[in-house]
DNA sequence: AGTGGGAGAACAAGATTTAA
DNA sequence: TTAAATCTTGTTCTCCCACT
């Protein structure tokens, strides 16, 4: 396995490029969400990538857009070898000028469709782009972030008039298995302030719930407790950030039953306390 | 010193995951 | 599919901190 990983971070802004040859297989562990902007693009062998609800069988010359706080999670297809650019920042990170930056990141990140299959000549387009940026974040010469974020605007552009040119396409599922845990995925992401459990939902799509654990944890690649705590957690930061609500009170909202627990598994996902990260984040 | 919100530890009961 | 192993969750209790 090599590894090229470059990172510039301060208070306000963050960007980072890495690129990875994976030997063998692999499968990601630690953060599934955050509050970057993420662009991962495979230089060869297939991935499926698993966003929000529902999983996208990905290939060389493939990129997919995560946007803010959206969980995600690859996991191997069987087929060994792969090799990625993956690149995150913040949209402070990147908003420092005007013009039609929202409306680009907006098309990108938050346009129901996450993947984009390059035409051969796109690939050649991006895969010089990258590595343009991984050598301006591997030498770090006079003014290296900046030439990275003039970079990085040129390859949004660039993306946004692919976008208007070819038709996105709407990926299916790759296989039916896939589609009925996405099916479950979007269930739970719509009651997940209820009380939810594995025995419930198996009825509920008539699995059994071995099966059904079995299923989802291959297609997701979190367990049920997992993908539902990562949901929860998720909301919950979103109303520690954007309210002054109390503690107990978005326990409850976000479906757990006594503060302990919430937490327990707040602290488990995040490392810090609820309060913790809303006085960072809030 | 008293109060209330919050963090966290220990334990038992129950639910989920895994291996066969 | 099942049983065993493992993990999750609710309860309760203690400690801490900020505020009064």
């Amino acid at each position: 396995m090599t590894q090229l990983h470059c990172e510039f971070k301060n208070a306000v802004n963050t960007f980072k490029v890495s690129n990875k040859k994976v030997s063998g297989h692999y499968n990601m562990a630690g953060n599934h969400f955050h509050n970057y902007y993420e662009i991962y693009y495979l230089l060869s062998g297939e991935r499926y990538y698993f966003i929000k609800d529902r999983t996208f069988y990905v290939t060389k010359g493939d990129l997919i857009f995560i946007d803010q706080y959206e969980l995600h999670k690859t996991t191997d297809t069987g087929v060994p070898d792969h090799e990625r650019v993956l690149i995150y920042f913040t949209e402070d990170f990147i908003m420092t000028r005007g013009g039609m930056l929202p409306e680009i990141l907006t098309l990108l990140f938050k346009n129901g469709n996450p993947l984009v299959r390059l035409s051969l000549s796109g690939r050649n387009f991006v895969e010089d782009l990258f590595r343009k940026m991984l050598q301006e974040a591997q030498v770090k010469g006079t003014g290296y972030e900046m030439a990275f974020q003039a970079l990085l605007m040129q390859f949004l552009v660039y993306m946004a008039r692919y976008l208007e040119q070819n038709q996105t396409n709407i990926f299916d599922h790759p296989s039916p298995m896939h589609q009925k845990v996405s099916e479950v995925a979007q269930y739970i992401n719509g009651h997940y302030s209820e009380t939810l459990t594995l025995t419930f939902l198996s009825k509920r799509f008539f699995i059994s719930p071995y099966y059904l654990s079995r299923i989802f944890k291959e297609v997701t690649g979190f367990s049920f407790i997992e993908y539902l705590n990562n949901i929860r957690i998720k909301e919950a930061q979103k109303l520690l950030r954007e309210s002054r609500t109390k503690v107990i009170t978005i326990a409850e909202k976000v479906g757990f039953g006594n503060v302990a627990h919430f937490g327990r598994v707040f602290k488990g996902i995040t490392g810090q306390t609820p309060l913790q990260y809303r006085k960072q984040n809030g």
